[in-house]
RNA sequence: GCCGGUGUAACCCAAUGGCAGAGGUAGGCGACUUAAAAUCGCUUCAGUGUGGGUUCGAGUCCCACCACCGGCACCA
């Protein structure tokens, strides 16, 4: 019996259909144990699933069964990310509907994580395309708008030439849209915008308490939100070369200290001062159009040379009225950031001194390294941003760069000027708000109505969902809502005269931004949450996903949740406790004769004299075997989960995912490795079938050496397990599940004779607690061997077993022994051994005494438990 | 340019400041086999990217540098 070879063809979906049976893993909101919300990050119904989702899901489901024994109450639930363009590009190329394409999709993802054996809610399943999702997310919506979280205006967007549609700055990536790749324009529209910039401080500040979360995400959302801290100068401009109308120049910088090196002013092209000064300026406006066009057109932004016009306007220094400054217009300065002008000091800020060399403006340090002569300090190609004294600035001379600086700001900003503050200090920020306005029909609709009396209404709540339309057509570019008179084409609920409806939909992002809290309550038919549910389950304890999201996804739904929390859908601000991002899956790339990608599945790999070379199954023809990548369609280096499933099951293909690679570290994805993950199954089946086939013991009275040495390994593996678990450390895992099937399987072999009881009973404990760590990793495997054991029950509703954290404690433990450093001898000694006894027993090894030559000892340091290392 | 991460055996990776090896892959030898695969047993292989420092003791902490990966980048 123990010949026969584990088929987990057969065995996997016998155990799926049971488990569903049982209802396993249905959680209840009423479930009076210790809550535990585990959540992966949902996918988009693109298709199929991808190892990249193996990956992901393999590691929430060991944390979820891990869990779920431990004693808690799991909520472990799935969605679909369902609404954006792909269903859009689909309905254009194969004249399906975006939503007969979608829900193909997920009936197909659907079967393929059930294949997986994920131990899901699958009762909570949600689809953000669903109008029974997003019906919540327009009246939380409105809720939002109600409450002054939301604006809408006029703003420069991205506009994605391809997509025609607007970009998120979060979407444009070295100025291409995220999605199409297309080079990004600028254009003005009227826009909704959730106010994220409202809470820039919070959101940066609430990131210092989230521990759990990786550091590399947090400063990236850190650089992200970009805080910095500055004075807000008001320069005052000379009249005689200003155009009339204009009196003052607003600028923004956090290095006030340096106002006494300053030698131009710069505009932003778009600066209503520039186009003030452009109106009778015709060269001046032909520069602006240039800068514009660079602006939009250019990719590389950083080869962009350094570009500058003179307005012929002349500022006054602040601090001295006979000091002017020439104002340029200049294209390295951003109208969004600051007040889209800037005051340049060439000396101390390497862009301004590329500026002033350019234009023969010259250059004035007025801060000093500590060490160098002032008189001979000078700068020339590189600018000197580092700490020093002031020098050739008036009164602040001598003080440090941080003193001059709140020097400066404390005169600034006692003096008025035509009845205004001259200066005030600003805290800025990078981010900007999050424009969610989309030109796109697969998208939930934003439930407002434009009326021209009226003007901007609300859809009355009682009238939602805004159901998108089903008969629309894709054959033209541009959003199909637009162009549907009757979907359009609406009464105002105020007024009743006829009025437009919104026909922009959400950024899909705002569909991710809650799901995890509509989880906790997805039936709630009334409220898109139930405050007493969602404050028992939020946060999720432990989410996971890829790190392509540390920013966009992540940092909208912790501004949504405070959104949330602020209309009363929710009562906390941040939705994720603890957060982990896993690597990719990579692989080999291969090249054919041809030049063109090859799949893995169309080539076999040879091994010549050490040397790995590949070749077409086909033809036998070379091919190149290339770089790791990770997986991806266009480089044809994807290997098909349920290619990976039907072959080797479900738990073969877990089991490499959660194996070797560190999860937070990209694994690559090959055949060998896939194999000797099958090999493992059968060997594990091959363990517990023998242990199954040992002679039924009597119970034993006491256990001897090797049996207690079984049952040391197994709890050892238990205990080490389960602070891996913890802490996401699947790789350990793995090797601690190795670890004890060898000592196992070496156990029995070294016994030539019938197993004594003791043995026979420490072997049977032994691998009850093997298949207990196994199983949230290969879920089916151990219900079959916990079968073929004879147990009762379902491992899956079984226990986690308690560690005798006593057993592993050694009586008597072995020291190394250090003389100087280096190792010299080994002593073993009872395991609460004082220092006293510990120290002559070292003092009086031969070996100890030849190291140390006669010298004296100077000192013995004894790390209990750890090593002795004598000096001398 | 700025910020962050990684660097250990042929390969993937372990190692609360305490004997560099848990585990896997690959390799070698042997057993089983007509043979191969599978299986079983035995086994080879590094002083931790480089250079300094702290310490009784450094893969681990500190400094500098190198390489690779990632993020941000005319942000005033």
């Amino acid at each position: 019996m123990t010949s026969e070879r584990y088929n987990a063809r057969e065995a996997e979906p016998k155990w799926r259909s049971i488990w569903e049976e049982k209802g396993l893993f249905h959680t209840r909101n009423d479930d009076p144990r210790p809550k535990y919300y585990v959540l992966e990050m949902f996918p988009y119904p693109s298709g199929r699933i991808h190892m990249g989702h193996v990956r992901n899901y393999a590691m929430g489901d060991v944390v979820a069964r891990y869990k779920r024994a431990r004693g808690f109450n799991v909520l472990h639930p799935m969605g679909w990310d369902a609404f954006g363009m792909p269903a859009e590009n689909a309905a254009m190329a194969n004249k399906t509907h975006p939503a007969t394409w979608t829900y193909a999709n997920i009936a197909t993802m659907r079967d393929q994580l059930k294949s997986m054996g994920l131990s899901l809610d699958w009762k909570r399943e949600i689809a953000t395309c669903d109008p029974a999702y997003y019906r919540h997310q327009q009246r939380m919506f409105l809720d939002f708008l109600a409450a002054g979280l939301i604006d809408r205006k006029t703003a420069k967007v991205n506009w994605d030439p391809v997509d025609q549609t607007v970009l998120a700055n979060e979407q444009v990536i070295d100025g291409r849209g995220w999605r199409s790749g297309a080079l990004v324009e600028q254009r003005e529209l009227t826009q909704w915008f959730f106010k994220i910039s409202d809470h820039a401080q919070d959101l940066l500040d609430a990131l210092d308490g989230l521990d759990r979360w990786p550091e590399k995400v947090r400063t990236m959302q850190k650089n992200w939100i970009g805080r910095s801290e500055g004075l807000k100068v008001r320069f005052a401009l000379d009249a005689a070369t200003t155009p009339a109308g204009e009196t003052d120049l607003d600028i923004y910088t956090t290095r006030p200290d340096t106002l006494f090196g300053a030698k131009f002013m710069a505009l932003a092209p778009d600066h209503p001062l520039a186009r003030a000064a452009a109106e009778k300026n015709p060269a001046l406006a032909a520069f602006i159009d240039e800068c514009k066009r660079m602006g939009t057109a250019l990719e590389n932004i950083e080869k962009a040379e350094k570009k500058g016009f003179d307005t012929g306007i002349r500022a006054l220094h602040p601090f001295d009225p006979t000091w002017t400054v020439p104002v340029y217009v200049a294209n390295f300065v951003l109208m969004e950031y600051g007040t889209g002008a800037i005051f340049g000091c060439p000396a101390h800020d390497q862009r301004d001194l590329d500026f002033v060399n350019a234009y023969g403006l010259g250059v004035q340090p007025v801060v000093c390294p500590e060490g160098t002569n002032p008189a001979s300090f000078v700068v020339t190609d590189v600018a000197y941003d580092g700490e020093g004294r002031m020098i050739n600035s008036r009164f602040l001379d001598g003080m440090t760069p941080a003193e001059a600086r709140e020097e400066v700001a404390k005169r600034l900003e006692a003096e008025m000027r035509g009845g205004r503050l001259v200066a005030e200090r600003k805290v800025n920020f990078r981010l900007r708000d999050w424009g969610i306005s989309r030109q796109r029909y697969w998208g939930c609709p934003i439930p407002v109505i434009h009326c021209d009396a009226c003007g901007v209404v609300p859809v009355p709540k009682t009238d939602l969902p805004v159901k998108l339309p089903d008969d629309v057509t894709f054959d033209v570019p541009g959003n199909p809502l637009d162009r549907h008179a009757t979907w359009k084409n609406v009464p105002c609920p105020h007024c009743a005269a006829p009025a437009r409806r919104e026909t922009d939909t959400m950024d899909t992002f705002v569909d991710s931004s809650w799901y995890f809290a509509r989880f906790t309550d997805p039936w709630n038919e009334t409220e898109p949450t139930d405050p007493a549910v969602v404050n028992a389950w939020l946060p999720v304890d432990q989410y996971i996903g890829g790190i392509e999201h540390a920013i966009l996804h992540l940092l909208y739904s912790r501004f949504f949740t405070r959104a949330m929390h602020k209309t009363g859908h929710a009562g906390v601000d941040e939705p994720f406790a603890g957060l982990f991002t896993q690597g990719m899956v990579v692989h080999e790339t291969y090249k054919g004769p041809d030049g063109a990608w090859v799949s893995p599945a169309e080539i076999r790999i040879v091994s010549e004299g050490g040397e790995r070379r590949a070749q077409l199954l086909s033809s036998g023809a070379p091919v190149e075997i290339g770089s790791i990548e990770k997986m991806s369609k266009s480089k044809r280096n994807t290997v098909d989960p349920d290619d990976i499933i039907g072959t080797y099951g479900a738990d073969t293909a877990r089991w490499f995912m959660l194996s070797d690679s560190p999860p937070e570290r990209d694994v690559i994805w090959t055949e060998e490795g896939v194999q000797g993950a099958a090999r493992f199954v059968q060997r594990l089946w091959r363990i517990v079938n023998d242990v199954a086939d040992l002679p039924t013991a009597s119970a034993a009275p006491s256990f001897g050496p090797a049996a207690t040495a079984v049952r040391k390994a197994a709890h050892r593996a238990l205990i080490s397990t389960e602070a891996d678990v913890e802490r996401l450390r699947f790789n350990r895992c793995v090797a601690h599940v190795y670890e004890l099937a060898n000592a196992l399987q070496s156990a029995m072999a070294t016994q030539e004779t019938a197993c004594p009881d003791d043995l026979v009973a420490a072997l049977r404990e032994a691998t009850d607690i093997l298949l207990r760590i196994v199983a949230p990793m290969m879920p089916h495997l151990a219900e079959e061997c916990w079968a073929a054991l004879g147990r009762d029950g379902l491992i899956a509703e079984t226990a986690w077993p308690v560690a005798d954290r006593d057993l592993v404690v050694e009586d008597e433990i072995t020291l190394p022994v250090q003389v100087n450093g280096k190792k010299r001898a080994d002593v073993t000694v009872p395991r609460d051994a004082d220092q006293a006894a510990i120290e002559s027993a070292v003092m009086a090894l031969d070996a100890v005494r030849k190291a140390l030559e006669d010298r004296p000892v100077k000192k013995v340091i004894v790390v209990p438990q750890r090593i002795v290392n004598v000096v001398g």
